[in-house]
DNA sequence: TGGTCCGTTTGATCTGGGTCAAGGCTCTGG
DNA sequence: CCAGAGCCTTGACCCAGATCAAACGGACCA
């Protein structure tokens, strides 16, 4: 509890790092972030912002998972993006929100007030530049998806999901990229079939065929085990690694 | 050619206002942009740049059409963005190219060197800030096109990219926002089924559906005639005109 | 004037994934 | 201990869009 997670500077008593922020600020801007700080929780399943709600925060995912969905007048949506802890939120410069948030699990947010926010930004260069960084990252997941939703198989798909899944929780693990992995899945069928274009169905019997066909191993529903990272990555037509194995 | 085709200022004297880079900046800025400035040409099918590939300038397009793709090692390819006219090129700050880029009608870009564009940027905050603004949009236009890819119907993807390209086309026509509208077919039927996660074959079908239907008038192959947006964007499933029409 | 090349259209057929429907687990609360 | 609610799985069937195949039409060239 008092020893960072990270090895990089957080701001203030914060206990994750907010990637885009405060990794290289100094003393007096982790003050003033501080400032201007506050902590929210929202329970599984809740809204944290509808699209076209009028923000007035920025902040980061502390613990749990947020999505972001886009949705039709008729009901079908499709989430196109998740936050994971440490993921940040919001749009500096803009009004309202562009999709709604959802808490997918429950969920922890450090947010910052906005327009003090974005003054802190004009006057500290590096935020900026942070901040493009990692909307460029962003931008180059969508594009990334947008082959998974466009191009791939229904299997295909579940192999991309449970991939990524494992190369974050990877990240957050400390020596947790070897060929075995084993991970929580954090969301539901239905939640998997909103981020796959496809129908929960779908999901659940392809799922089981890689179970099936030993490409996964289940405990529960939840709890994955995966034998040989590679041999997903193959099911996930992704044979460039991703930069995830050696 | 020598009157300003738009009211903004422009850099220099290159044709097109580049929307990320110039809209601001002061005649010094301007005359530090021409110094890192060259005119660079691509015949309509030509690569720009392959994915991995180091990208030594950014830019920005100033007449015809550029893609984003992406490609998988079995071939399947999805193309990932458009390029039109006043579109940016580039990642400051990154070494390589994500994607591959390439020349979808015979392009003209505006490049700049990319290390002193990069150095120009840090020392001019207004072009970092309107950088990120940008991404943000095109953050935006990719997970819009996320529901598309995910979530409609060939007949509703089909309307959704006529509607887009009727939609730039009107921002570069003056007066051009009415309810009928005229343009040109600048993707041939499998560069629209590249962007469309489709086959060319069901392209041309639905073409010729929503033709059927009189959504859409068709002379020749390229020249599309839409008599009422209104109609083609109910049959894109997007009654919320994307701020297009009052 | 007639190839031939390329993009396009159209037809016939097949199939992956959607839809509808019926249970099966597992947790919670009475 | 049972009932109910949420998820999840599995089966049967269907359809939108893929695949395979043929032919069209306009631009270019000999």
């Amino acid at each position: 509890m008092n020893a960072p997670i990270m090895s990089q500077s957080r701001c203030g008593d914060c206990p994750i790092r907010h990637r885009a922020v405060c990794a290289r600020c100094n003393a007096d801007e982790l003050e003033a972030l501080d400032a201007i700080k506050y902590y929210r929780t929202y329970e599984a399943g809740q809204p944290i912002i509808w699209s076209g709600d009028v923000m007035n925060f920025v902040g980061s995912v502390v613990s749990g998972i947020a999505s972001l969905t886009q949705t039709m007048e008729d009901g079908r949506t499709q989430m196109v993006g998740l936050l994971l802890p440490s993921d940040f939120v919001g749009r500096p410069g803009r009004e309202g929100a562009a999709y709604d948030v959802a808490a997918t699990t429950d969920v922890v947010m450090c947010c910052f007030r906005k327009k003090p926010f974005e003054e802190l930004m004009e006057r500290t260069p590096h935020i900026a530049h942070r901040l493009l960084e990692m909307t460029l990252d962003e931008l180059d997941a969508a594009r990334e998806w947008m082959l998974v939703l466009g191009r791939k198989t229904a299997r295909e798909k579940i192999a991309s999901l449970l991939a990524i899944i494992a190369r974050r929780d990877a990240t957050l693990t400390p020596g947790g990229a070897t060929n075995r992995m084993v991970f929580d899945l954090p969301l539901t069928r239905e939640a998997m079939a909103d981020y796959l274009g496809l129908t929960l169905e779908t999901v659940s019997r392809q799922i089981s065929a890689l179970k099936r066909d030993g490409i996964i191993e289940l405990e529960g529903k939840r709890h994955v085990t995966v034998p040989d990272m590679r041999r997903l990555m193959e099911e996930a037509g992704d044979d460039s690694d991703g930069g995830f194995l050696g």
